[in-house]
RNA sequence: GCUCGAGUGGUGGAAUUGGUAGACACGUUGGACUUAAAAUCCAAUGGCCUUUGGGCCGUGCGGGUUCAAGUCCCGCCUCGAGUACCA
């Protein structure tokens, strides 16, 4: 009987849902485990080979896990607010919900294909109002929280405000802004309301405050750091210029130091840690304040080097910097005032692609220096970014390149604190191996103790302390965007309110235009029943809002890292609640994620965010974990093998061109004056035809030859005529059709000399495995290519040209896992998917191998079912052989499994199955172990042949089999036998043998005298059981 | 520029603590079965030489350590990923 592998995939993917087989249980003797997806975006585009990849490995382990005895939670859900659905609604005016509704069912239908042993009873959709309650409760715990820096965590408001009422803040030690002012108890308690909120909100762990933040106008949105890649949005490339707006805020700078702790406590990729401790970005240093001369003003520096502060000698501001203004001088007014002007226009892109130009101007004023009270000059310049540190630095010139390459333009003084250090040609920036000089009290210090020195110092004088600095900012919190959560916010007086807990979830407001206002508002700006009513407590009309019980609402949006900060938590419940977004038994019993699977790009995103809420949620008592994910893989991208053709493109012009006075009259002969105004038209058209399809396609055999050769040398020309030929035939033969006799000319521009090479993507499928593209079926079904010429090779073939890259749409090199289900079977999809290399390497997507796998699968099938369907197993007894592949094949898979190395188990299963083939294995005792050991791997298969050994319910909970030493207990090895380190050939030998008598033995081999060819070994080594090499 | 990772047959990739390089597949070639195709099975398959015994070369390049190096050390080259004036 035949696998057949679609009856068998359908019959046990219904058998588990009917079954609930998955459903994870909250109560088990068992040892819990947790296995998560990082959850997709469902896309209009479905799901393309490359998602599985990962989930399939999380499967794999996760079946392994409930074979290994494992009380096993692999739930699955949706990330389904973004970007991409409002972007299609403002095309289509169809609203998201729906087009996320249906995209969600073709992705079940999609991922239920694969055989996933997901429990969908716990499902989460981050869109739905249900689960965003949660969301926004969150938020407001936060804006009901500060972050108190002696307990080193986060606490309810209450605290603080009682904090207020008995001592003032001179004594709080808070994570907060940088302008909050000292007051005491009593004038704490002569505020009023509103500037007792105000106060509160610089404390607040999210916060409304005007920042400087990234805005995309093409987006229409601000744009958190990380969604901003070489200076342009992640999403689109668009432009980001940076724009003072109020915003929501987290503050999740208080929590820069534990999240770097904490990575010392997860199993994480290196890579990955690398690069959140980048974006953490801590800096030891200190801060230091210079007095500016002559104005009530101070300029505070961050500095990594206090010790080099001896070799200051000027002062660098960035053009932002809010002194600017202040202190420049009368006479460098105009100058300072066209640089900011100029910097200003340049986005941060240009500014960043350009960091070799230096840039600046001399304000005109001067700083003291702290310790010698001298006079520095003050400049501003565009290399001093106001993002980071205070915006502004303590320039040293022979410690610092920059500062170096600063000086040297500008001619300014470059003074050296180093003893026997050449610094003429550039700054020496080394820390280590060298000793300060010229610098008081510091003279003859290595860096260590110039540090501690000068620190202390300058705290005993007051005009600078210790300090680390992060790199890390507060994440904006707010988007001018439609689909994503709102705020649980109203206003009163310009002040944010909270919306009682009890009142949640606020539901996103119907609006009939998903773009911004025309007065810049956000989408939620169109909404007409969008007020809070404070009396009735709901959402009410906007025409009500009369500012003393009915309030506008706030009308930005959450940003798509809102939903999945915490949605690992919520599927430790069984369903939704009313009361809370976990049970508190539940959340003990899952504690985190054991292991997290998901791609490398949410490095410094999702994964930093995640961390960040966990670790609140900690601190306020409502989760038991500091870190929601222990494990971490990141699966390696499946790339698509696009299709390319080659176009030759050439300007084809008439000569006579008079719909645009290009007439050349002599060519003319004045024919022009015979034709009909009809066949002017015609001929216009005619013109515009070949306009449009003035390429042809090359095959790639020939392309590849002349770009070895050039179209230009003697062979191309010949061919580029040749081609042009072909066009001409073809435009004088349409050209006679309209004309008749009259001596009309056809030829081409002049220009035409000119040609472009370039390449187009094409449809996979119009491409066959040999890369030869059916052209003909292409320009019939595409109007692009209807009137392209195709110049095939010899064969009459045309070959297109391969390359390797990320699935897109745009580049037609998208493969459906559908397709591959339907023709090979789940089963075989993910043996594939596996088997095509290491898990977190990235690979390109090629179908040409899955015959190897769907071959294995066949065999496998046949070890088991005869012909007619009659079972093939019996109760013989295993022999030596069959308990040896048997047990090799357990280690190793096991070992596989555990060490995430799944495509080297594949191949194990393969061996396996050919040995024991050849072995002609029936029995029962090895037959029934291997279902288990394939069934992570190929659960479709797997449950089938364990129904078929007679077994009853599903393999999912079957024991995995015990690996037994014994049965690979060998009495004798084929040892390798090398001279010199080259293998020359192999004896059996007994491995009782001592390693005397194994030298013995082999020196008396007659394989070895002649290797030797009479001489004398110098020297023999024999490692028992492994390997003897002679030296000589 | 900096940080990290990777370079192995025609292709994807194996190779435990330094111990038989190329497992397992794909592809290719030849063969069996078949009217034929598909499917299946068998054999060969790193390169070069060969008297058919075998020999030489071979894991990006150049050195080194070692009885033994894809694996360890030093210096380069190339590709990929991340990051980008971080004071």
């Amino acid at each position: 009987m035949k696998y057949n592998f679609n009856e068998i995939e359908a019959k046990w993917q219904k058998y588990w849902a009917e079954n609930g087989t998955f459903h994870a249980d909250n109560n088990s003797d068992k040892p819990k485990y947790y296995v998560l997806d990082m959850f997709p975006y469902p896309s209009g585009a479905g799901l393309h080979v490359g998602h599985p990849l990962g989930y399939i490995a999380s499967d794999i382990y996760a079946r392994y896990k409930r074979h290994k005895g494992f009380n096993v939670l692999h739930p699955q859900g949706y990330d389904s607010f973004g970007l991409p659905a409002e972007q299609y609604a403002i095309q289509t005016g169809q609203h998201p919900a729906i087009t996320t509704k249906t995209n969600i069912k073709r992705y079940r239908e999609q991922l239920d294909k694969i055989g996933f042993s997901f429990d969908w009873s716990r499902e989460v959709r981050t869109s739905d109002p249900n689960y965003y309650k949660w969301t926004q409760w969150i938020f407001i715990e936060l804006f009901n929280s500060w972050y108190n820096v002696e307990t080193d965590q986060a606490e309810p408001i209450d605290t603080l405000i009682a904090k207020f009422e008995a001592d003032g803040n001179a004594t709080v030690k808070a994570v907060c802004d940088d302008d909050v002012t000292v007051f005491a108890a009593a004038e704490w308690k002569s505020y009023s309301p509103k500037e007792k909120q105000e106060i509160l909100l610089k404390y607040r762990l999210t916060y409304l405050a005007e920042t400087e933040v990234n805005w995309c106008p093409a987006l229409g949105t601000v744009l958190a750091n990380d969604e901003i890649v070489n200076g342009v949005s992640e999403r689109g490339g668009h432009p980001v210029i940076r724009k003072k707006m109020t915003q929501w805020s987290m503050r999740i700078t208080a929590y820069a130091q534990r999240l770097l702790d904490g990575l010392n406590s997860i199993d994480w990729p290196q890579a990955l840690m690398d690069s959140q401790t980048h974006w953490i970005g801590r800096s030891q240093g200190a801060m230091v304040t210079f007095k500016v001369n002559g104005h009530d003003a101070n300029i505070d520096v961050f500095t990594t080097r206090p010790d080099t502060i001896y070799g200051v000698s000027f002062m660098t501001l960035a053009p932002e910097h809010e002194l600017v203004a202040k202190i420049t001088t009368e006479d460098q007014k105009e100058a300072v005032q066209s640089y900011i002007e100029a910097t200003s226009k340049r986005s941060e892109r240009e500014r960043m692609a350009d960091v070799k130009t230096i840039s600046g101007v001399f304000t005109g004023a001067y700083a003291l220096h702290p310790f010698t009270g001298e006079k520095i000059q003050i400049w501003i310049g565009d290399y001093v970014l106001a993002s980071y540190g205070t915006g502004a630095v303590m320039a040293v010139p022979c410690g610092d390149q920059r500062d170096y390459d600063f000086a040297k333009h500008f001619g300014l003084e470059i003074p050296n604190i180093f003893e026997n250090v050449d610094i003429s040609e550039e700054a020496y920036a080394e820390k280590e191996g060298v000793k300060i000089a010229n610098s008081d009290f510091l003279n003859g210090l290595t860096y260590k103790k110039a540090m501690k020195t000068v620190i202390y110092e300058m705290e005993q004088r007051g005009f600078g302390k210790g300090k680390i600095n992060y790199r890390l900012r507060d994440a904006v919190f707010s988007r001018q965007r439609y689909w994503g959560e709102p705020f649980p916010v109203y206003y009163v007086n310009g002040m944010p309110q909270m919306i009682d807990i009890k009142h949640l979830p606020i539901t996103l407001p119907e609006v009939e235009k998903y773009l911004p206002t025309e007065t810049g508002e956000p989408p939620l700006g169109n909404a007409e029943v969008w007020a809070w009513n404070t009396e009735t407590n709901e959402v009410v009309s906007n025409d009500k809002i009369d500012h003393k019980t009915i309030f506008p609402l706030e009308l930005n949006t959450m940003p798509g890292w809102a939903g999945s900060s915490w949605y690992f938590f919520r599927y430790m419940e069984k369903a939704l609640r009313d009361e809370d977004f976990a049970s508190a038994e539940a959340l003990k019993y899952w504690e985190n994620v054991d292991l997290y699977i998901g791609g490398s790009e949410h490095a410094t995103g999702h994964l930093l965010y995640a961390r960040f809420w966990t670790k609140f949620l900690k601190d306020r008592g409502f989760v038991g974990v500091d870190e929601p994910f222990k494990k971490l893989i990141n699966q390696g991208m499946i790339l698509g093998t696009s299709a390319f053709v080659n176009r030759i493109g050439f300007n084809l012009v008439f000569l006579g061109d008079f719909s645009k006075g290009k007439m050349k009259m002599e060519a003319m002969h004045g024919a022009l004056d015979y034709l009909s105004d009809e066949q002017k038209k015609e001929i216009s058209k005619l013109q515009e035809k070949y306009r449009m399809c003035k390429d042809g396609f090359i095959s790639d055999d020939i392309f590849q030859y002349f770009k070895k050769e050039n179209l230009k040398n003697e062979e191309g020309e010949k061919y580029r005529n040749t081609i042009v030929d072909i066009l001409l035939k073809d435009v004088q033969k349409e050209l006679k059709d309209i004309v008749g006799d009259l001596d009309i000319k056809i030829q081409f521009h002049p220009a035409s000399r000119t040609y472009n090479l370039y390449k187009t993507h094409v449809p996979l499928e119009y491409v066959d495995f040999s890369d030869v593209l059916d052209w003909e079926k292409l320009s019939s079904n595409d109007h692009q290519y209807k009137d392209a010429i195709f110049f095939t090779n010899e064969e009459n073939k045309f070959k297109v040209s391969r390359e390797v890259e990320k699935m897109s749409k745009s580049k037609y090199n998208v493969v459906n896992p559908d397709d591959i289900c339907e023709e090979y079977g789940a089963d075989s999809l993910r043996l594939f998917e596996m088997f095509l290399g290491p898990l977190e390497q990235a690979k390109p997507w090629n179908t040409a191998g899955i015959s190897g796998v769907f071959g294995f699968l066949k065999k496998l099938w046949k070890l088991y079912v005869g012909e007619e369907g009659v079972s093939k197993v019996t109760d013989a007894t295993p022999t030596k052989d069959n308990l040896k592949t048997l047990h090799k094949t357990i280690k190793k898979v096991e070992e596989d499994i555990e060490n995430f190395s799944f495509n080297t188990s594949v191949s194990t299963f393969m061996i396996c199955v050919n040995e024991l083939t050849a072995q002609k294995c029936s029995s029962r005792d090895i037959l029934e172990p291997l279902t288990i050991l394939v069934s992570p791997y190929a659960p479709h298969i797997a449950e089938e042949l364990w129904e078929r050994l007679g077994n009853k319910g599903s393999i999912a909970t079957a024991k995995f089999p015990k690996f037994e030493e014994k049965h690979l207990v060998e009495s004798s090895k084929e040892y390798p036998v090398s001279f010199n380190g080259k293998m020359r050939f192999k004896k059996e030998l007994s491995l009782d043998l001592s390693k005397e008598d194994i030298e013995k033995i082999i020196l008396e081999d007659e394989r070895t005298q002649a290797q030797l060819n009479g001489r004398t070994p110098k020297k023999v080594i024999v490692v028992p059981g492994k390997i003897i090499n002679i030296v000589g």
